[in-house]
DNA sequence: GGGTACATGTAATCAGTTACATGATTTA
DNA sequence: TAAATCATGTAACTGATTACATGTACCC
């Protein structure tokens, strides 16, 4: 009754408050910005409301400054603590979607004309190319470190994801460029979205 | 001005009402299940809330029974046609992160038992191969349709992403099972989230 | 003809986003 | 010292989720 249903983000700034000791919550926008944040960001904002809901659940203690900037420094108690531990604990979570918004264009390729497909096809590949090379070398900067911490093996789950999209959108806009058929742009085959899937 | 920002939930509404005449909010609900919910799925009430949004919005038209069920059926109108078709000709479209929960409790495996985190991995592991079975026959009955909708292209996506998912989580239930220390679990690097990637 | 599952909606809540607003530092 | 940028918050809005509530069809 005293955790009224923490979110994924409750324990994002749970897990963060928990190993970077005392933080405000600007230091936790920085913290998320260098790393989680490629895989899982929100606005700043959220990072001032989240920590006082969590204040106000017993599981992190919140200490204000009375002087100029007044900012609210945070640290986790024994309460948070032992939430964090159980969630850490337990092996199955949720999986998430994809909620992939140009896969979402794709889906609707059949009322698009398909130049503008091959359009998006080939901005994605140049999105997904860019954010590969940037995991690249992230893996390879950790990898020159001696002690690296395990939770960095995430790095390398967006370097897998990106890859697979960057194949997959080049694929899609090789298809398009030199459909099966011959002609350069086929015809819009059938209006409407793709009825079942299996 | 007469379109407050639409979300892509809006276009994805927009689209399936575009491509299968006149539905209900019901008949929506039933295909999103069938196929977009794959990889972007939400409750119900949102099938009623959106669209009667858009209908406020003049993009659809509204018709409700007046005998006993009262049942709404939804229509593109122009201006949805074109909203739509403005939405698919724009080729650049946010990408959408991971925001995995299994990858966020990796993130934080430095304040985690090992044994824990191996649980979890092969958790990951099963429930991204079953994910991958599922999109695995779903290609290949699309495959033996002659005329199959470029639509259904987005499901290789999520065949090629569930695929690096288990090979990804593979790695880690591997490493974590025989780390190359040779120990069979190894202690606690060090306490905190990593900190910088890059 | 009673139960169970499907169909169809509304209401209340809340997380997450956008926008606004201002205090402190640095720099030109 | 003016301008720009970094730091630090609050307020308002709204999309999305949970929960509730009831009508209709099917089946044993």
């Amino acid at each position: 009754m005293s955790t009224p249903t923490l979110t994924d983000t409750s324990y994002l700034v749970l897990g963060l408050v928990a190993g970077e000791g005392p933080v405000t919550s600007y230091d936790l926008k920085r913290l998320v910005g260098e790393s989680v944040g490629y895989f899982w960001s929100f606005p700043h904002s959220q990072l001032y409301a989240e920590p006082a809901r969590l204040a106000a659940a017993g599981l992190l203690s919140e200490e204000q400054e009375q002087s100029g900037r007044r900012r609210r420094t945070y640290r986790i108690t024994a309460g948070g603590r032992e939430a964090l531990a159980a969630w850490l604990r337990d092996p199955d979570c949720g999986m998430r979607e994809l909620r992939d918004p140009g896969l979402l264009k794709l889906f609707f390729a059949g009322l698009a004309e398909p130049e503008d497909v091959a359009a998006l096809a080939r901005a994605q590949v140049e999105a997904h190319a860019d954010r590969l090379a940037l995991y690249q070398r992230f893996e390879k900067e950790l990898a020159a470190d001696p002690d690296r911490d395990p939770g960095t093996a995430s790095v390398r789950m967006g370097l897998y994801v990106e890859q697979a999209a960057v194949r997959f959108w080049s694929e899609i806009a090789e298809e398009l460029g030199a459909p099966p058929g011959g002609a350069p742009t086929p015809p819009r085959s059938r209006p409407g979205p793709p009825r079942r899937w299996g």
